[in-house]
RNA sequence: GGACGUUUAGCUCAGUUGGUUAGAGCAUCUGCCUUACAAGCAGGGGGUCACAGGUCCGAGUCCUGUAACGUCCACCA
């Protein structure tokens, strides 16, 4: 095989994924008398794309399953996409109505969901494909889909037995209302955000000529929402302020209205927020709503489902029932008007009739649908419920007593920050695309649940002349997502993927989605999957939170913001042109467009170059450091493919020296000097890296990788492996021809989990020559590297640290005598230890290559040079005739600044030194080491002092 | 209002239970097309570790406080 002069990676990691694929090296050994290893991917949206946060995350996925698979543990990667209820169901309205403008309400709820599945089918490959690129080794055999016939039949299953245990309910209550998109959702849906607001301040004129103890015929109220007021049936005090103690129980009138309604006490009213006074609706806020609740008020809702005032108002009881007494008149120029148009032509009205007193400016924090992007509407409605407090106990104890663990740690206080006071979860959507309630309803609106209506009746003792409708709505999205663990492995079925793999080893996920999906999925498995010892199972035993990808200013990636970076753009590339159209296509706000485009053509003017998938892989790793937000660095990109390049070139350097041969694995005896040394740094380049991905640290991971293999294997040990190939006998080429080709099919294996493709190229071309091949002919599943086999040779490395130092030296001489680097020079070194000179001699052709000379001599002490520019080396020096090449005065200059410096650290290392404290107190490594350094200082002045005595006296 | 995180070289970031003179990549400067690699090689410059106190023989690291930025939660008449 040949290897091509350059690095091209899209030449061939698809065909190595293929094969891989094709031969079925995804899926799991099914070996138990291994170790399983299993990781769920959180499903992505199925008709979604993939964007950064997926490729990091799986990246950190994929090379923990590559890692465990090649231990030789039984390795699963389960995955699947998410059907997205709100989110794909918006793709597809907006796509209706774009190309047919129709809403889905004209299509009709079957046709519509026809037309979403087919969406499915025509987008759903996408991400899918996307995931082959980055070289996801999923099982694709088991991927799933949360609304497939088996993951459904769980969703039914938990729905009714958590029913039927009492912990789900059905509930008129007040909910978050998304209006645009016509739902409830649950409050993780609803984002905040500060707005520019006005307070209005509306008098409320008392009934029957009462008047407050100020002799004032009216009570002031502060508002935000004065729209709401036609929903108002109470006005509250504070029972112990004494400003209104004395109209507590009268009846103000309703502006615009005319209905009375009372005033109460309440401790809800602030005396020192607003004018004390507070209006109470009960049907359309949070607050209102427990007033409400606690002073038997009825509740009246005016708004229609998309936030138009209604034509008549619903009232109903405290417990939610309908009041038909309770007269809630809608005055006829509001009916139908949008909840923002009513609201100025209210406030307009008031002030007409001199009942709006002033306006204030106010800032608040307004609920958002995260969705829809609307304010969302507190909404009177019935919806279905789970019980959280009761699942959220174990849930909380599994990570308060370690069976789960979140990394990093810090996430564990907003997980129990959240559960501590978990409200109930509103499971119920009013959305078509879902998973429909299994809940059916007699004419009396009797309430059955079951898993279809065949069991409603057998189970309820129906007979079949009575009429059932089912409820129209869905399950929120996360209801299935929240099996996802065991639905996949096909609960409620006691299958042998469920045994083998569950709980899964690791959740590897975004903080973002910690309560949605985390904190659900612990509660729910917890409750229904037990060992064998009837004890919970946990879904996942460790939790790696993730932080985002941002942009390279550290703002959020957003379709809207145009900053988006397609994670396949930077593997195969892109043209400037075909950037900026992708980054402008479909925007919300056109208007942007033409700003996004300027700004793409100035950041990438020739566009995006192609990288391949290992260099983004490595580049997303080494920048996972723990629990922190990433701000993207396209340079970092560069570098690490560099650092690909640098592999491939390096193998290309093997295989030249070597020849494509059968290899014999030599004596002990036969290694060279250098042969035992990158030996013993690969051992310990295999714990480092092994330590690394076992804690989670896969940017000390990469930079172990790129450490070893550029700056110990390339820039030093392939170096000394040249005058070996040109000039040694057989003997020491043959063992050094094994051990470069042993040390880098080694390397391939250790960074295979990371960079799977370059690994593979060159691991097939290494191990058949090492007698290393397998079967499937693939890195794959060849074993990880233990250092089994591998000597640590501290005397090697103390030699060639030797020899790496002695070479610096003499590259900074040469480089401050301003030397040709082509020129070969005589270097001087007086003052070594016997060891030092060994090394020196015995390794002359590793240096004469190296530090670019062609004579070593060792000087006496006290003996007479040629005048020489010298450097000190550990406490020897190394010195090189100036002759030609450097006048004295400079010489002279350049020893004096040396001899300054060390003399400042000799006082610091004596002043140290010669502190009681310090010597009494410190421990006795830490002051031998301080020893140590100041004696070599005064090692070094010395030869610096003698050495310019000598070039003075020139 | 509560909690958490961040602040280290021009940029993006490492820095372990406190221990000699704080590191990497990129950028920059100098010199090299040296038969694996110019996507490279060799060498250099660049830091008051946000600020103020404290503990300690010794603090980037521990404690207290301050500031800036960020995130989450709660509240908002």
């Amino acid at each position: 095989m040949d290897m091509e002069k350059t690095y091209q990676p899209e030449n061939f990691e698809s065909g190595i994924y293929k094969k891989w694929e094709e031969e079925g090296l995804f899926k799991p050994s099914r070996d138990t008398s291994r170790p399983s290893f299993s990781i769920a991917l959180p499903p992505p949206n199925v008709t979604g794309s993939l964007h950064m946060g997926h490729a990091f995350q799986q990246t950190i996925m994929d090379t923990l399953i590559r890692y465990h698979r090649m231990k030789g543990d039984n390795t699963l990667w389960q995955c699947g996409t998410d059907h997205a209820g709100i989110a794909t169901q918006m793709v597809v309205e907006r796509k209706l109505a774009r190309e047919e403008h129709l809403t889905r309400h004209d299509l009709g709820r079957e046709k519509f969901i026809e037309r979403v599945w087919k969406w499915k089918a025509e987008s759903g490959g996408n991400i899918t494909r996307q995931m082959r690129r980055l070289g996801d080794s999923v099982d694709w055999s088991r991927e799933r889909f949360t609304m497939d016939e088996g993951l459904s039949r769980a969703v039914l299953e938990v729905f009714v037995r958590l029913y039927d245990e009492g912990l789900i309910y059905r509930g008129k209550r007040l909910v978050n209302w998304d209006p645009k998109l016509r739902t409830a959702i649950s409050d993780l849906e609803v984002e905040n955000r500060d707005v520019k607001g006005h307070m209005w301040y509306i008098k409320y004129m008392f009934a029957d000529g009462v008047k407050t103890d100020e002799g004032k015929d009216y009570l002031m109220v502060a508002t935000t929402r004065p729209e709401t007021l036609l929903g108002d049936t109470a006005i509250a005090v504070n029972p112990s302020d004494p400003r209104f103690k004395s109209v507590v129980g009268k009846d103000v009138i309703l502006p615009l209205v005319g209905r009375r309604i009372p005033i109460i006490a309440d401790i809800h009213a602030d005396m020192t927020t607003g004018t004390g006074c507070v209006k109470i609706t009960p049907a359309h806020d949070f607050n209102d709503y427990a007033v409400g609740k606690r002073n038997h008020l009825p509740m009246v809702n005016i708004l229609t489902e998309d936030a138009h005032i209604r034509d008549a108002a619903e009232s109903f009881d405290d417990a939610g029932k309908p009041l038909p007494g309770y007269d809630a008149p809608i005055p006829e120029q509001y009916r139908g008007l949008d909840r923002f148009e009513a609201r100025d032509r209210m406030v307009e009205d008031l002030n007409s009739q001199g009942l709006l007193d002033h306006i204030e400016d106010h800032d608040l924090s307004q609920p958002f649908g995260d969705r829809g992007g609307v304010p969302i509407e507190p909404m009177l409605t019935d919806q279905w419920y789970v019980k959280a407090s009761v699942l959220g106990k174990p849930a909380m104890e599994a990570v308060r007593d370690g069976r789960i663990k979140f990394v990093p740690k810090q996430y564990e206080n907003m997980y129990f920050s959240w559960m501590e006071n978990l409200q109930d979860w509103c499971i119920s959507r009013q959305l078509w695309w879902g998973h429909r309630i299994p809940a059916w309803y007699g004419k009396d609106g009797k309430v059955y649940v079951a898993r279809n209506e065949e069991e409603v009746r057998s189970k309820y003792k129906l007979s079949k002349d009575v009429e059932l409708t089912r409820d129209p709505d869905v399950l929120d999205t996360w209801f299935s997502s929240a099996l996802w663990t065991f639905s996949t492995l096909g609960w409620p079925d006691d299958t042998p993927e469920l045994r083998m793999f569950h709980p899964t080893s690791v959740l590897v996920t975004g903080f973002d989605i910690i309560f949605f999906w985390v904190a659900r999925m612990i509660m729910m498995t917890m409750h229904f999957i037990k060992d064998k010892d009837g004890n919970p199972q946990v879904p996942f035993k460790t939790v790696y939170v993730t932080g985002l990808i941002r942009d390279e200013e550290g703002k959020k990636m957003s379709k809207s913001k145009g900053n988006v970076i397609d994670p396949l753009d930077m593997i195969d590339g892109i043209g400037r042109d075909g950037l900026i159209k992708k980054r402008t296509a479909n925007m919300m706000q056109p208007q942007m467009a033409e700003k996004i485009a300027k700004r793409t053509a100035k950041q990438f003017p020739d566009g995006i170059a192609a990288h391949g998938t290992d260099a983004l892989r490595f580049t997303l790793c080494a920048l996972a450091s723990n629990g922190r937000d990433i701000n993207w660095d396209m340079k970092r990109l560069d570098g690490y493919r560099n650092f690909c390049n640098k592999i491939w070139n390096a193998s290309r350097f093997a295989l030249m020296n070597i020849g494509e041969r059968k290899l014999e694995a030599p004596e002990a005896s036969a290694l060279s000097l250098a042969d035992r040394y990158i030996r013993s740094k690969l051992k310990t380049a295999i714990a480092e890296v092994t330590e690394a991905i076992e804690s989670y640290r896969f940017d000390n991971l990469a930079s172990k990788l790129y450490e070893f293999f550029w700056n110990e294997f390339c820039d030093w040990y392939l170096e000394f492996c040249k005058p070996v190939f040109r000039n040694g006998t057989q003997e020491q080429k043959d063992a050094t021809a094994y051990t470069l080709c042993d040390v880098l099919e080694t390397s391939m294996r250790l960074a295979h989990p990371v960079m799977p493709f370059i690994s593979e190229v060159v691991w097939k071309i290494t191990a058949p020559m090492l007698g290393r091949g397998n079967a499937q002919g693939t890195v794959m599943v060849a074993p990880y590297p233990d250092g089994k086999g591998l000597e640590e040779d501290k005397e090697a490395e103390a030699a060639v640290e030797w020899l790496k130092d002695f070479t610096v030296s003499v590259r900074n001489l040469r480089a401050e005598m301003k030397a040709a680097p082509s020129k070969k020079l005589v270097v001087y070194l007086r003052g070594a230890t016997e060891d030092e000179i060994r090394y020196t001699t015995e390794n002359f052709s590793y240096l004469e290559n190296l530090a670019g000379i062609s004579e070593v001599k060792v000087a006496k002490e006290g003996e007479a040079l040629p005048p020489c520019s010298s450097k000190p080396l550990r406490k020897a020096e190394v010195l090189i005739p100036m002759k030609g090449l450097v006048d004295a005065t400079s010489e002279i200059k350049r020893l004096e600044e040396m001899e300054k410096k060390l003399e400042g650290n000799i006082r610091s290392g004596e002043a140290r030194l010669s502190n009681q404290a310090f010597t009494s107190k410190a421990p006795a490594k830490i002051i031998e080491g301080a020893k140590a350094q100041l004696e070599l200082n005064r090692a070094q002045l010395e030869k610096v002092k003698s050495q310019l005595s000598e070039l003075r006296s020139i």
